[in-house]
RNA sequence: CGCGGGGUAGAGCAACGGUAGCUCGUCAGGCUCAUAACCUGAAGAUUGUCGGUUCGAUUCCGGCCCCCGCAACCA
């Protein structure tokens, strides 16, 4: 029996509507672990959104609403995103805010404070709002944020409470040697590695309640929450059910030997190097594996922002292409770790070459000539099933899901040159017995590809299935062209 | 010297010490089973730039130039 498999986004924030690069991570995520499934591993699949934080409180402030009633509607929006792009129905949502994940943010948060790694420190130091982070001298340009030149920095003065991470840097790094594919792909690992060799600074880790009431309470101390990162990070493990259900936690966080995580470049340090540090501080295992996506960006690798009017939305995509289109795109056709541009002419485009064009059209040759010559599968030919732990232990070794996609996409040009060569639409006039033990073969071969296609165009790979097993043609082409 | 990514055919990407492949697009031909689809062929690149190492560099080293992200919707 195949290893149990832990998979999980990293929880996006909901400060704004789901966007593009969401989708991409949770579909890229979702390939993985179907492709687990289908080799036979029992997965955990894990997903949830991050609701408290100062901006969070802020916009919900704005618009006049309660906090909780703010993160209700967009939790809500994220969610129901879900089935849209395809994902596994089976998915575990945790938020933030779900009570089971406060108790065991509080029981880290007692944890790591019981080894000696949380202190109370006075300090008074520039805060951007804009970047959610402390700034230092060094960083500042004429006392301004240069990421946030027009907005004016904070100066917090109060007692919070720090994490020592600090203490970390030589573990992290010693970790890091002996884990050597940690991160992927290896130039962010360089990355991270630089920057814990550089030195850690021990971060703040709890707000002042009297401002910013929107977090966890620090145990103990009711003047204080906790800051949104070092709640937020726990929900990898408060998902399972840790602390209460030691069980669960120890089938899929321990024995596992840790959760994949896929998350955007921007999360590098979070996940690579604070959440490892925090969970070391707990005694707790590390991740197992940490995948940085690169950014979507727009026409030119320029970067997606409504003022230039370059955003794409998953919702309108799916709507007029469909969801297992979007999913091909963002699987397939951007690059697997570097940022890569999406627009909606060369969304078309590759729609059209290769779902119009490629996989439809030849399901639509193939099945015309199978119907019509009567060609069918036996129950053995049926039964063949295409994912092994040996296959998918490839894909958790290269996370290159564009590289998996394209070998399927090899094989469907394989097929439509090998029609073209061997004529059997001709060769049905002269020699039928013939002509149809080869589209018997080319029938196999879809079969195939069908079953190849599961985890990236999950609904089309059933849709071929179908057909084939109900020796039918598809009523309309399964991708239109556009 | 803040950190990082990148500059390869019209576009998007590969490759990697022995003068460059893929996909899309373009052009020509073929086929008719198919969604004006499919197949074949062609055109199209002095691999940002200067210098070094080498028998030989796109590939290694150094300098320079340019673009992009690390803000605004952040994965």
């Amino acid at each position: 029996m195949p290893q149990p498999f832990y998979i999980t986004t990293t929880l996006p924030y909901v400060n704004a509507d789901p966007h593009i690069g969401f989708a991409m991570e949770i579909i890229r995520a979702d390939t993985i672990a179907r492709v687990k499934k289908l080799a036979g591993h029992e997965v955990f699949f894990n997903t949830g959104t991050d609701e408290h934080g100062l901006k969070v409180y802020r916009k919900a402030k704005e618009q006049n609403i309660d906090t909780q009633a703010y993160v209700d509607g967009l939790s809500a929006k994220y969610k129901e995103l879900l089935p849209q792009l395809g994902i596994l129905p089976e998915i575990a949502f945790i938020r933030t805010t779900d009570p089971r994940h406060k108790k065991a943010a509080t029981e880290f948060w007692n944890k790591v404070n019981a080894h000696g790694f949380i202190y109370k420190k006075a300090y008074s130091i520039k805060y951007c709002v804009g970047c959610e982070l402390e700034k230092t001298e060094s960083e500042l340009i004429d006392g301004r944020c240069p990421l946030h030149p027009a907005q004016d920095l904070e100066t917090i003065e109060e007692e919070n409470y720090f994490f020592k991470w600090s203490q970390f840097q030589e573990k992290l790094l010693k970790f890091y040697e002996a884990n050597p594919t940690f991160v992927i792909p290896e130039f962010r690992f360089n990355e991270i590695k630089a920057f814990v060799a550089r030195g850690l600074e021990d971060f703040s880790i709890s707000r002042l309640a009297s401002k910013m009431p929107w977090g966890v309470p620090v145990p103990g101390d009711e003047t204080q929450v906790m800051y949104v990162w070092f709640d937020a990070l726990v929900d990898y493990i408060s998902t399972l059910g840790w602390p209460d259900d030691e069980a669960s936690f120890t089938k899929w966080w321990v024995k596992t030997g840790g959760v994949v995580q896929y998350c955007g470049k921007d999360n590098l340090r979070q996940q690579a190097a604070m959440w490892q540090a925090m969970l070391m501080a707990a005694d707790l295992p590390p991740s197992k594996t940490i995948v940085i996506n690169g950014f979507i960006t727009g026409d030119g690798g320029l970067k997606m922002s409504k003022s230039l009017g370059n955003t794409v939305d998953p919702l309108e995509v799916i709507r007029e292409y469909g969801t297992d289109a979007l999913r091909y795109y963002v699987l397939r056709e951007l690059t697997a770790f570097e940022d890569s541009p999406f627009t909606l002419e060369k969304f078309k485009d590759a729609y059209n070459a290769h779902l119009a064009n490629g996989i439809g059209n030849l399901t639509s040759r193939i099945l015309k000539m199978v119907t019509t010559y009567g060609i069918t599968l036996s129950e053995e030919e049926k039964s063949i099933r295409y994912y092994t732990v040996e296959i998918a232990d490839q894909f958790t070794d290269s996370f290159d899901l564009s590289k998996k996609a394209g070998e399927v996409w090899q094989k469907i040009a394989m097929l439509d040159e090998h029609i073209q060569r061997t004529e059997p639409f001709k060769k049905i006039k002269t020699d039928p017995e013939d002509a149809k033990k080869d589209v018997h073969a080319i029938l196999v071969h879809l079969y195939e590809i069908a079953l190849m296609l599961e985890p990236f165009l999950p609904a089309t790979a059933v849709t071929i299935q179908n057909l084939i097993k109900e020796h039918k043609m598809p009523e309309q082409p399964l991708f239109m062209r556009k």
